[in-house]
DNA sequence: CATCCCCGAATTGTTCAACAATTCTTCGAT
DNA sequence: ATCGAAGAATTGTTGAACAATTCGGGGATG
């Protein structure tokens, strides 16, 4: 066993490191205040983490082969390991098994592509119509400043962050937690086709008017035009991801 | 009552003794299904399966707690493949895992259900707006049918079968992926903290007339008034629901 | 009598090694 | 050049092992 026992090494840098990966909703649940536990994520939750935040980033392409080997030998972990983060992964849609044949980073063609908007227009709509808490709607008000911040900065990186926090903010009026998660796997599914639409440094740029426009009327409360807003800006968005992508 | 090793739909059979792991699995003569290329699940999605069943067959109690070892040996798998079905069940939420303590069915206090139904009030409704195809609309009258029937009869678990397969229906208009997983998801939560209500045997009973009428309005393509009637379906079972769990 | 601590017992988390079953590849024969 | 069969690679699953952790039960102590 000499081979390296260091919390995931990582093939890109140590990573591992930081906190929470995936959170950014529910930061603090109100009512649970003695919850002082560093419950330290297990080391299958701590590769699937990674994995995550490795497709996020683009760096584990769509169709690509994941091998259980390969993972196993650059992360250090057993190959048990490995599968039981398969499983979580696998759940989330963010890879595919195919039997016997191995997982692979999920690929989203034009038919997903519009099931993923589908849910997106149902869930965000709904959200917006029903309104939110003064907090929660400065945390939608909070995501376009963020992107306004990025634009000047000229940080696409950042703008697209900001976009996906803007949506994540609107579910969250909501105030529910089944809500955010869901909308966090379909946010975590569309960064993997994403990618390739970034190639145009302005692609998020002509966003950032249409983010403002549903904000204000959110502000003063003029829900149904938030919703219809909200609602063509999805349908435009689809239109555009699919002509990005062939057809 | 139901003892008996529930193995696994297959075989493994009361095998036990672990001399011989060898294959028990597939008892399908080779010849007869050469061309159905049934894809055979893992025997972790089957363990999977075979939990989730005995999850909404009320066998496994919410709060009880699974132990690996014990599964391991009723099902005659390995504890390493009992773990990879946990990992599965516990994306769905149907089961939460403690570190270093176990995984435990999971337990839907208050809060939780109030959440439960906010999902489904944003899915089914927005869905329902929606319409469907006549297909689709059909689906829906044939649960409520199916409902009926199963008054009919007096058997209240198709009953409550029947009210799933409705909402299943009314969602499934959309005809999204996603969405019907979502529901489905959502469906099997519901079923773990249901049987508590269904000692009321006329617990479905009073909303069969409901399904009827939002069915009718569906039909009759006046999807604003159905969506209406639903939202106070919904409203009114949660009220139901909170009176029968303590509040 | 109550409290605290330490020590076992049980269970989980993780790894390793092995093997069957299946898929992929390559090479050779026709 | 096509086809098929031997061989390599990978997955699916098991079993055993061990560290780490939690739980429960005595004592020993105040």
């Amino acid at each position: 066993m000499t081979s390296a026992e260091s919390g995931l090494p990582g093939s890109s840098g140590p990573t591992a490191a930081g906190s929470n990966p995936a959170s950014g909703l529910a930061a603090a649940a109100p009512g649970s205040a003695a919850r002082l536990r560093l419950a330290v994520p297990s080391v299958a939750d701590r590769v699937a983490a990674e994995l995550r935040l490795q497709l996020a980033e683009g760096l584990l392409l769509p169709g690509q082969r994941l091998t259980e080997s390969t993972i196993s030998a650059e992360l250090g972990v057993s190959r048990n390991t490995i599968r039981e983060a398969f499983a979580e992964l696998a759940a989330e849609r963010l890879v595919v098994r195919h039997p016997n044949r191995g997982v692979f980073v999920a690929t989203l063609g034009p038919g997903e592509i519009h099931d993923v908007y589908t849910v997106r227009r149902f869930i965000e709509v709904s959200a917006i119509r029903g309104g939110g808490s003064p907090e929660r709607v400065a945390a939608v008000r909070a995501a376009v400043e963020e992107g306004r911040a990025a634009a000047a900065a000229d940080d696409e990186e950042a703008l697209g962050s900001a976009n996906q926090h803007f949506h994540g903010a609107i579910v969250a009026l909501a105030g529910s937690r089944r809500l955010n998660t869901i909308m966090a796997q379909i946010l975590a599914e569309m960064r993997l086709f994403f990618h390739k639409a970034t190639v145009d440094a302005h692609f998020y740029r002509s966003y950032l008017d249409d983010n403002e426009k549903i904000c204000q009327a959110l502000e003063a409360g003029r829900l149904d035009r938030a919703g219809d807003l909200l609602l063509a800006y999805l349908n435009i968005s689809e239109e555009k991801q699919r002509a990005v992508h062939g057809d």
